[in-house]
RNA sequence: GGCCUCGUGGCGCAACUGAAUAGCGCACUGGAUUUCGGCUCCAGCGGUUACAGGUUUGAAUCCUGUCGGGGUCACCA
């Protein structure tokens, strides 16, 4: 148990005793750098539940705590805040509670629960991934290895939009003008081909609307009636009506797209334990229809519509089915939502869709409620912000697109020249260079994404990013790499992994110990939370403190005495390893040397 | 226009969800180390948290309004 959690127990027990009162909380800190103390209890929010002086309260706690627990070595009282001095005794006895620990921080999962579905990526299959599904990618498998750290079960997931107008725009596209092309004939990864006629097509289709439009028609006219796009709508009708030749090609450019979109998936290190096919999908939910329509949640119009009211929720009217009976895209995911609960033992879901579906998601979630299912209470739309790029902004339907392999292969290409400028890279050979500077250009990428609050919309700057210095992930991972040199010079033994409680310690050595204290919270409240960020976050505080430590503390490896010695090798130690641990989280390798 | 969301030093981001003098990185200025790794560390400069009210012992955070950016308002997905 960490020092806080005892300190909390111990706290509202003197409370009870001496003021008669249940606290519900209480809150615990770490002391400001700049005031006296270790740990600060916030006397102020127990002033709802205890009358009295906030300056006399805490002094009273503080004296009872001071006689009571032995960790509490002194306090202070500022206004509200019970600045607790803490005995370096008590941090080295949680240090080597921590060195006890194999997995720190990470809990063994617990399969008799229910586990969390985390739902991400999630892409057309007309068209390579891009910048915006990079952030998703990183975002969804980042938020599914914190989750799975709390010891929940989890499945990723993506639902595959495998059929509708834009994959047959593409198909007739490539009918009519691919000469039978392949992957295999040209070289380019299948969802780059099929890419390629998805532009075609459009290229095409902008050619006849001005032909139409020469010819007299209006705008709106030549749009409805080009006969390249009457004849993609014919095609999705036949697909629908299972035409064998429709769909043979439909299924052979969607698989040259999954074999594309899995080495992109490889690339970029995310994974996925199940597929949901739209395709599959696209038709469930209507059996729900009648049962919301039953409980009357939903209700039908004359011409055969059904729609639920969610105006007395301060939202809109909204369909669910339209009048010829066929589904749309809220039916489509009620009934995708109420399937994975069938699938899987699972009772809560994470949802990672750009905030354009804002909207959509609170009236799912809002409609799977008043529909009476438990887990609908569980249910998290991961809303992210749009990426911008320093030379403006980025989106599909604006052309410029960022394609995530390239995104990747410059990432790795800029780490490459870095590295071979100002890399400590003997006794690696190529391989393992090029494996590295992949691991550099990956992490300077992942770790600029996943720091930004999900929720926002960011600037990735590629140059910023693979910066050696700041708050940049190659700053974190040379920082690793730094360690494990250390280690190596000073023949350190992980054998040995008591420290004696009475070992003299300097702030900077306790700094460090504080700062790996704070880890399992931190994954705790960034799994709460579903933001990846805190734990970024977090990996940049230990690594400034650590470098703080590092610099401030004589040559360790030739300090003379033995106990110390051994007790900052071991510091070292177990502050890569929580490096190494939380970076995986968020999807970040680490090197041993770079 | 309605609804949602964001607005923090020149730039990029924090602030444990209401607490202390609003932190950090880049950039800029000085300094320390420069044989544990080229790095790193220490210090300085720089903010009325868009603006105006309000609630509170206490507001970047909650409420109201204004301004500005983004999103969304299909029997598309």
């Amino acid at each position: 148990m960490s020092l806080q959690s005892q300190l909390e127990i111990a706290t509202k027990a003197i409370v009870k005793e001496h003021f008669s009162v249940e606290l519900p909380q209480v809150d615990i800190s770490l002391t400001r750098k700049d005031q006296a103390g270790d740990l600060t209890v916030m006397v102020f929010p127990m002033l709802r539940h205890i009358k009295g002086n906030p300056a006399a309260i805490g002094t009273q706690i503080g004296e009872q705590l001071k006689a009571t627990n032995s960790h509490v070595a002194d306090f202070n009282v500022v206004q509200g805040f019970l600045n607790l001095h803490i005995e370096p005794a008590a941090y080295i006895s949680a240090f080597n509670e921590i060195l006890a620990q194999e997995d720190y921080g990470v809990k063994p999962i617990d399969a008799s629960q229910p586990g969390v579905m985390v739902e991400y990526s999630s892409p057309n299959t007309n068209k390579p991934l891009h910048l915006g599904h990079v952030r998703n990618n990183l975002l969804g498998y980042a938020v599914a290895q914190i989750v799975q750290a709390t010891g929940r079960k989890v499945n990723k997931t993506q639902v595959i939009n495998d059929r509708g107008i834009h994959i047959c725009k593409s198909m007739l596209a490539w009918e009519r003008f691919g000469n039978a092309e392949t992957p295999a004939s040209t070289g380019l990864k299948g969802d780059k081909l099929v890419g390629n006629y998805y532009v075609k097509f459009d290229q095409e289709y902008k050619k006849e609307i001005a032909a139409l439009i020469g010819e007299g028609k209006t705008e709106e006219e030549a749009k409805k009636q080009a006969p390249i796009l009457l004849e993609a709508q014919q095609m999705l009708l036949k697909w629908e009506q299972g035409d064998p030749a429709v769909v043979a090609l439909w299924e052979k450019m969607n698989a040259w797209v999954y074999e594309g979109f899995d080495v992109t998936y490889k690339n970029l290190g995310v994974d996925f334990d199940s597929l949901y096919f739209e395709s599959n999908t696209y038709l469930l939910g209507k059996d729900v229809v009648q049962d919301g329509l039953d409980k009357g949640v939903f209700e039908k119009d004359p011409d055969g519509s059904v729609w639920i009211d969610l105006t007395e929720d301060g939202l809109d009217r909204k369909i669910v089915l339209r009048s010829d009976g066929t589904a749309v895209y809220m039916t489509q995911d009620i009934g995708t939502a109420i399937q994975r609960v069938k699938d899987f033992d699972i009772n809560a879901m994470v949802y990672t869709v750009g905030n354009e579906q804002d909207y959509h998601f609170k009236v799912l979630f809002l409609i799977l409620k008043k529909l009476g299912f438990d887990w609908a209470d569980h249910l998290f739309h991961l809303s992210y912000g749009m990426v911008e790029l320093p030379s403006g902004k980025m989106k599909s339907r604006e052309g410029t697109v960022v394609d995530a392999d390239e995104l990747m292969e410059e990432m790795t290409s800029t780490a490459r020249d870095i590295a071979q400028e100002q890399g400590k890279l003997e006794g690696l050979d190529a391989t393992e260079k090029e494996q590295l500077y992949n691991m550099i250009g990956l992490g300077a990428l992942k770790y600029f994404m996943l720091k930004v609050d999900p929720k926002k919309s960011m600037l990735f700057d590629p140059t910023e990013s693979v910066d050696f210095q700041g708050n940049t992930g190659p700053f974190i991972q040379y920082t690793h790499a730094r360690i494990k040199s250390i280690l190596k010079k000073s023949g350190f033994d992980a054998a040995s992994k008591n420290v004696p409680t009475d070992l003299a310690l300097t702030d900077k050595d306790l700094a460090v110990i504080k700062a790996l204290q704070l880890f399992p919270d931190t994954i705790a409240s960034a799994a709460n939370n579903y933001s990846p960020a805190l734990v970024a976050n977090y990996v940049y505080e230990l690594v400034k403190e650590f470098n703080s430590f590092y610099q401030n503390v004589p040559k360790i490896v030739e300090e003379e005495n033995a106990d110390l010695k051994q007790f900052r090798l071991l510091l070292c130690y177990k502050t890569a390893d929580v490096i190494k641990t939380a970076c995986g989280l968020l999807g970040i390798e680490v090197p041993e040397q770079m």
